[in-house]
DNA sequence: CAGACTATGAAGAGCATC
DNA sequence: GATGCTCTTCATAGTCTG
C-alpha cells in the first residue's frame, strides 16, 4: 500500500484502490464555479434572462439555509439580489425579530416549516400580500423546481446545480442525486457555510451538529454580532476604534506574549466550550483584512479571539498575522537559536553600503513580489545624480520604495531586492528550501508562507503533550511551514495528511520531507475539496484520529497588496476558508462521535 | 509556453494635532 | 472626537522574451 502521492502521477492521491472509480481520473485542480452557476453566492449582475433563475437560486440558496420561502423573498425584495451578504443580514434579523419557540426548533430537515411561515405571516405580511409560495413556485422553471427538491431533500444548492449541470435538465431526481452521492469533491459554498451542513448531515446527523443547529447558531451570531472583544481591549489600551463587526487589532501586535516577555504578558483566556479539541487546531491569515473579515472568521471558528501576532518579534521582518487556535498558551517556548532581529545582524554585509539616512533596522512584509530591475536603475540613477548627499526630496522616494519593496544596499547607490534564499532564512525555513523551482515561483511561495519561528513558537506546547509523536492534518500546506515549525520543535509526525493545490509547492513539501528523513507517513491530496466526509472518516479510522489541524487559508482576496480582486472572505481564493472549517467541523464531528 | 518583468492604488491602521 | 497625514500591505494582469 503506498499513501504517499506519485510524485510522477503528480496530482492524484495514491489512496488505497477502493473502487470509489477515481483512479486515473484528473485531478481536481481547483474547480472554482462560474458567477453564473446556480446557487452561487457571489455578487454577480446577471442579465434580465437569468434573473428569474438566479433569483430562484438564491432563495434556494437560503432556503437550504433554514429560512422560510416568504422570509427570503422578502429579504431579496429589499435588497436585491446582487447583494447575499445583506440577504442574510437581513434574514438574521428578521430571525432575530422572530423568536417564536416553534421555529428555533424547526422543522426536522431545518428547512422551512408551516410554522415558520405562521409566524412570519403574523408579524409582517404587508409587503408579501401579492405573493404566494404557490405561485412562487409555479413561476420555477422545470430545472429549479429539481433544484428545490434537491436542496429539500438535504444538498446545497450548489450540488444540486452541479448536478443538473453535469446530468442535464431532463434527468430525473433519483439520478441527479445519485449523481451528488457519487461526486467525490464538494462544492465551494463562498459566503456561508451553512450549507455544507446538509451535504455533512450524514456524519452530524448522529451529532449535536444538526442543520438546524447550524441555524440556530446563525441566529446566535446575529444576536451575539454585537459583542466585541473586551478582553484584548483591556489588555491594550492603545487600541484603534473598531466597529460593532471589527475586532481591534493590538498594538503592539504581541499575540498572547512573546518569548521575551511572556512572563510580564499574563493573559488569561476561556476557550468557548465548542472550541475545546479534540482535536487541536490553528488556523492563519494576514491580520490587515479588509473589516469584518476577522469577525467572521472568528464566529465560524467557535468564537475563539484571535491571537494576532506580528513576526517582527520573532525576525528581521514584518508580518502581521492572525492566528486562531484552541492550543494552550502557557509554557510555550521558542526555536533555538533566536532569529536576529535585526537587517544588519541578518546580513552583515548590508551595513557597508547603507546610508545613514536610510533607518530601516528591519524589513516590512514578504510578499510574494519583487521590485523590478528598472525601478532599482531608477533608484540608481537618482542618487547619482544627487552627489553624496541626496536632497530630502530624492531621500524620500528612495526609502518609500526601499520599504515598499524591501531593498537591500548592495553597492555604493545601489539597492536590490531580496534573493529568494535570504526569504528563506527570514522566513524560518531551511535554506535551499524552495531551491529548484522557478525563481518567480520561489518568491511566491515563500511570499504565501508561514513565518516559522512564530508559528513554531505557538506550537511548542505541543512537544510536551504529544512525546510519541502527532497525527496532523495540513491544510493549504504550502511549501510546509508547519511542518518545518514542528520538526524543528522536535515533534515527531507520526502522519501529516497534506492538502495543497499547487503541485509546485507539493514537491517543495515532499522533498523535504524525503531529505529530512522523516520516518513517519505523508499523504498528499491536492484540494481541499476532495477532503470529504467519507475521506475523512477512512483516514480518522486509520490514523485514530488527528491531533492537529492547521493551516492557513488564501489571502489574496484579503490582502492589501490586491488590487484587482480584494473581495474579501467572498473572494474566490479567500472563500476557501469555510473549506477549513468545514473539514475541521467535520473531523470533530466524526472523533466525537467515535 | 514558461518564466521574467512591469505597471497598477485603495483600504485602513497609526499617529499627531486641534 | 474629528481631521489630516504618513505608512503598510501573504497581489494581479498584461506584456515581453528566450
Amino acid at each position: 500500500m503506498d499513501w504517499v502521492s506519485d510524485s510522477d502521477g503528480g496530482d492524484e492521491v495514491d489512496w488505497e484502490s477502493d473502487g470509489e472509480g477515481e483512479e486515473g481520473q484528473a485531478p481536481p485542480i481547483r474547480d472554482v464555479p462560474s458567477s453564473s452557476e446556480a446557487g452561487s453566492s457571489k455578487k454577480d449582475s446577471e442579465g434580465g434572462a437569468s434573473k428569474s433563475r438566479s433569483n430562484s437560486n438564491l432563495t434556494a440558496h437560503f432556503v437550504a439555509m433554514g429560512f422560510s420561502e416568504k422570509m427570503v423573498a422578502k429579504a431579496i425584495k429589499g435588497n436585491g439580489e446582487g447583494d447575499s451578504e445583506a440577504i442574510l443580514e437581513l434574514l438574521l434579523t428578521y430571525g432575530a425579530i422572530d423568536k417564536s419557540p416553534s421555529q428555533e426548533e424547526g422543522s426536522p430537515a431545518g428547512c422551512s416549516s408551516p410554522s415558520d411561515d405562521d409566524n412570519w405571516d403574523e408579524d409582517d405580511n404587508s409587503d408579501l400580500d401579492d405573493f404566494e409560495d404557490k405561485d412562487f413556485v409555479e413561476e420555477l422553471a422545470e430545472k429549479d423546481k429539481k433544484l428545490l427538491t434537491l436542496v429539500e431533500m438535504g444538498f446545497t444548492t450548489k450540488e444540486a446545480a452541479s448536478a443538473i449541470e453535469r446530468c442535464g435538465q431532463d434527468a430525473p431526481v433519483s439520478e441527479l442525486a445519485d449523481s451528488i452521492y457519487a461526486a467525490q469533491t464538494a462544492e465551494t459554498d463562498s459566503i456561508y457555510a451553512a450549507s455544507w451542513s446538509a451535504q455533512d448531515e450524514p456524519f452530524c446527523r448522529f451529532t449535536s451538529f444538526s442543520r438546524d443547529n447550524k441555524r440556530r447558531k446563525f441566529m446566535e451570531d446575529s444576536n451575539n454580532k454585537r459583542r466585541r472583544y473586551i478582553d484584548q481591549k483591556n489588555r491594550n489600551k492603545n487600541v484603534s476604534h473598531n466597529d460593532d463587526d471589527m475586532i481591534a487589532l493590538p498594538n503592539p501586535m504581541i499575540g498572547f506574549g512573546l518569548p521575551t516577555n511572556s512572563m510580564m504578558h499574563v493573559v488569561n483566556r476561556r476557550l468557548p466550550e465548542a472550541a475545546i479539541g479534540p482535536p487541536y487546531f490553528y488556523y492563519e491569515n494576514v491580520a490587515l483584512a479588509p473589516k469584518g473579515v476577522w469577525a467572521t472568521i472568528s464566529r465560524f471558528l467557535y468564537d475563539i479571539e484571535p491571537e494576532f501576532v506580528d513576526s517582527k518579534y520573532f525576525c528581521a521582518a514584518a508580518r502581521k498575522r492572525g492566528y486562531i487556535h484552541n492550543l494552550p498558551i502557557e509554557n510555550r517556548f521558542p526555536l533555538l537559536p533566536m532569529p536576529p532581529k535585526t537587517i544588519h545582524e541578518a546580513f552583515p554585509l548590508t551595513k557597508k553600503w547603507w546610508p545613514s539616512w536610510d533607518h530601516r533596522t528591519q524589513f516590512n512584509c514578504l510578499q510574494t513580489c519583487i521590485a523590478s530591475a528598472k525601478l532599482t536603475e531608477r533608484i540608481r540613477r537618482a542618487l547619482i545624480e544627487s552627489g553624496d548627499l541626496p536632497s530630502p526630496r530624492v531621500q524620500q522616494y528612495v526609502l518609500n520604495e526601499c520599504r515598499k519593496w524591501n531593498l537591500v544596499w548592495v553597492g555604493l547607490n545601489k539597492v536590490a531586492p531580496l534573493e529568494p534564499d535570504e526569504i528563506e532564512y527570514l522566513l524560518g525555513f531551511p535554506r535551499n528550501h524552495t531551491r529548484g523551482i522557478s525563481r518567480t515561483e520561489r518568491y511566491r511561495s515563500l511570499g504565501n508562507s508561514f513565518q516559522v519561528d512564530t508559528v513554531a513558537y505557538h506550537l511548542s506546547v505541543l512537544k510536551d503533550m504529544f512525546p510519541n509523536g502527532l497525527t496532523v492534518l495540513s491544510l493549504f500546506s504550502g511549501i510546509g511551514g508547519a511542518e518545518v515549525a514542528l520538526h524543528r520543535l522536535g515533534v515527531h509526525m507520526k502522519t501529516v495528511v497534506s492538502v495543497e493545490i499547487s503541485e509546485i509547492n507539493r514537491n517543495v513539501l515532499r522533498s523535504w520531507w524525503e531529505q529530512t528523513n522523516q520516518t513517519g507517513k505523508l499523504i498528499e491530496f491536492v484540494d481541499v475539496q476532495q477532503v470529504n466526509s467519507d475521506r475523512l472518516e477512512q483516514l480518522i479510522s486509520t490514523f485514530g484520529g488527528f491531533d492537529l489541524v492547521i493551516g492557513g487559508s488564501p489571502c489574496n482576496n484579503l490582502a492589501g497588496s490586491n488590487r484587482h480582486s480584494r473581495d474579501g472572505l467572498e473572494g474566490e481564493q479567500s472563500a476557501l476558508f469555510y473549506h477549513y472549517f468545514r473539514i475541521l467541523d467535520l473531523v470533530k464531528c466524526i472523533m466525537g462521535k467515535n
